[in-house]
DNA sequence: CCAGCTCCGTTCGAATTTCGAACTCAGTGT
DNA sequence: ACACTGAGTTCGAAATTCGAACGGAGCTGG
């Protein structure tokens, strides 16, 4: 199995990690998240060579995940935002830092605090289910095929 | 950057990359709450090198994601299956099935439907904050350095 | 007792990816 | 003219992944 087959398997986890599945591309959005924009600034946070870079940042432009934008021009220089579709990813990076942080915290505590801007409060991101508002937990989850199942998109 | 480097970066998301942040090993997962068990059926799914499988599986029982148990005696043979750690991979899953099925689906709908058992309906994985119980989006969210941010682990 | 089958791996050489370091190029400031 | 910056590209070496074959423990069947 390649790449390529990966999306076009009728599952959801494959085809969002043929985009997405992939330690550098997590630590770019992880870092988009945060704000960085930049060619050299994804460069000098991760410590990767700049081909790598080059490479996820073209391949999440091509998904439609990140935006390329001139921020001026003469010289021209481009950085690199979330779309819509990006900005869609925040709970898997969230999910991925709450695992993180309950599992390899040091005794310290976690390395960066969020707060939620509309109560105020230092959180952690919690998944609830869309139709009755509580908790879910794998036990609590059933699954069964779905109409999408054999007709691949 | 190596791997092993990822597991001391003072980064909750590289931390957990450094253990969930390959492709196969989250396919792995999706697999394992699907109720996969076995090394045999692992592979026949994934349709990959049987070294690989039995290289990420080593890799997530050395974390304490999964577990080795041994079903029978004579012949012995084991099957996989998920810790307490592993069952919180569960919104992790559970985001990345949510943007796939979001941006991916084709027109039929997503591949796979889950139903809460807890309340009956076919769901969708929302994250709310933990304090006040509302929906959480990337616009809401700031991060600032927390008490672990230097001291690695 | 021998052949074949199942499950769970390991080994090995070849193909593919990934990496780091050096190079390019355009513009800018001095 | 010279150094500097941002954003890549190129290229050979190193690491990963692949598939296919092999191993081995324990059945099953004749």
């Amino acid at each position: 199995m390649r790449w390529d087959d990966l999306a076009r398997e009728p599952c959801s986890v494959a085809r969002s990690l043929s985009v997405i599945g992939d330690r550098w591309t997590l630590l770019i959005l992880r870092d988009c998240f945060l704000g960085v924009r930049r060619f050299e600034a994804f460069q000098a946070r991760l410590g990767i060579s700049r081909s790598i870079v080059t490479d996820r940042l073209n391949h999440l432009v091509d998904e439609g995940v990140l935006e390329r934008r001139a921020y001026q021009e003469r010289p021209v220089r481009h950085d690199y935002r979330l779309t819509a579709k990006g900005l869609d990813l925040h709970p898997v990076i969230m999910a991925i830092v709450d695992w993180g942080d309950r599992h390899y915290a040091g005794q310290a505590g976690p390395p960066i605090l969020r707060r939620h801007k509309a109560c105020g409060c230092d959180f952690h991101a919690v998944q609830v289910c869309s139709e009755c508002g509580k908790p879910v937990t794998a036990r609590d989850v059933e699954a069964r095929p779905g109409p999408g199942a054999l007709p691949a998109r």
